[in-house]
DNA sequence: GTCTATAAACCGATAGAC
DNA sequence: GTCTATCGGTTTATAGAC
């Protein structure tokens, strides 16, 4: 009896996390489209087919909302990069993972990097869940760094933080963006130019 | 007589243009700082010390009044593009520009790019000033691009809009603001990693 | 041209019925 | 938990006096 009324209230609770997925999912869109302050809290009511009152039940804000959405966005990094194959050297992990963030970003599912001047960047710090995310990432990424330097794939003579940084930037750049647009490239050229520009640079002649 | 009405006109309308650019100036730095989004008017209006109703009656729309920032601001990229030691080869040139917009950027007077996805971006292709200025200076650095391919300074088998827009997007990258935020480093130090990056790439050991 | 005052529209968030 | 309806605040833009 009692895994009678468990069943039924763990069956409840999934329909709770589906739709609270699919608020994600149009919040991911939505944010990816166009950026946080110009999505309406309507547009992502509408998008899921709720109404805004009933939005409010399941995120009690603007803020929450978004950063829930980033935290999953993170979670799925975070995942995509644990599920690398094993025989992956530290620099070739790093190039994965970033190939993998271009082709999220170009199919409409990667928002930009919130930049420090950002509304949001103030209430995604303060949300314990995506900051504890934010450091774990962080800190493999900043290990495969560190053990690429050693092996001189990447230079030992730049800041881990620069190179974090910059991939962090350039994998939601708007480069990939222009490019799409100008129609001259499939997505997987775009996303070899952007990874390529990205580590090499853009001197020497290859 | 006319001269003296004349110079009373030109008198008139060097006031005008004086106070359009302290508007321009307030428009730049907020662009900066919060992007158009979240730029109000009635804080232009309250930066340069006037009213909201007089703000409209140098420029008609906010739109109209960001075009016009955005326009000065490549005036002023095209004065230092054509400013630069004659002796410098192409590569030098690229790198220099790149280096005062880097510069400019982190002193906060220069917005981030405006994506595809922004509102402003639509308002700005519509206002020609603008368009064309842009297409000035990509006609000029396009032309530096492909000089510096020839001397294999930059890889020719690049394409050459790859190069411009991953210029373009690195010179206001949100890198060097978390570099900055992050207090580790100088102004200088920051350009030079900024340049560095976006040329040289991250691997090998130079 | 500058001001105060206000119109018109939009948005985040909530009240209250079901 | 879902809805409709609405509040309170903000923003762009304008009217009208001086």
């Amino acid at each position: 009896m009692p895994s009678a009324v468990q069943r039924k209230l763990s069956f409840k609770q999934q329909q709770l996390r589906f739709r609270e997925d699919a608020i994600l999912d149009a919040v991911n869109r939505l944010l990816s489209l166009k950026g946080f302050d110009l999505m309406t809290m309507d547009e992502v009511a509408s998008e899921v087919g709720i109404s805004k009152a009933s939005l409010y039940k399941h995120f009690e804000s603007k803020e929450e909302l978004a950063a829930a959405s980033m935290t999953r966005l993170i979670d799925d990094t975070l995942a995509v990069a644990h599920d690398l194959d094993k025989g992956l050297s530290p620099i070739q992990r790093l190039k994965a993972v970033m190939r993998w963030a271009v082709t999220t970003h170009l199919a409409g599912s990667m928002p930009s990097l919130p930049s420090t001047r950002s509304t949001i960047q103030h209430a995604l710090i303060g949300y314990a869940p995506y900051a504890e995310r934010v450091s774990e990432l962080t800190e493999l990424l900043g290990g495969w760094i560190l053990l690429a330097q050693e092996t001189r794939d990447l230079s030992p003579d730049l800041p881990g933080e620069v190179i974090l940084y910059t991939i962090y930037a350039r994998s939601c750049d708007p480069v990939s963006d222009f490019l799409k647009n100008g129609g001259a490239f499939t997505d997987d050229e775009i996303v070899g130019y952007v990874e390529r520009t990205c580590f090499d640079g853009m001197t020497g002649s290859h």
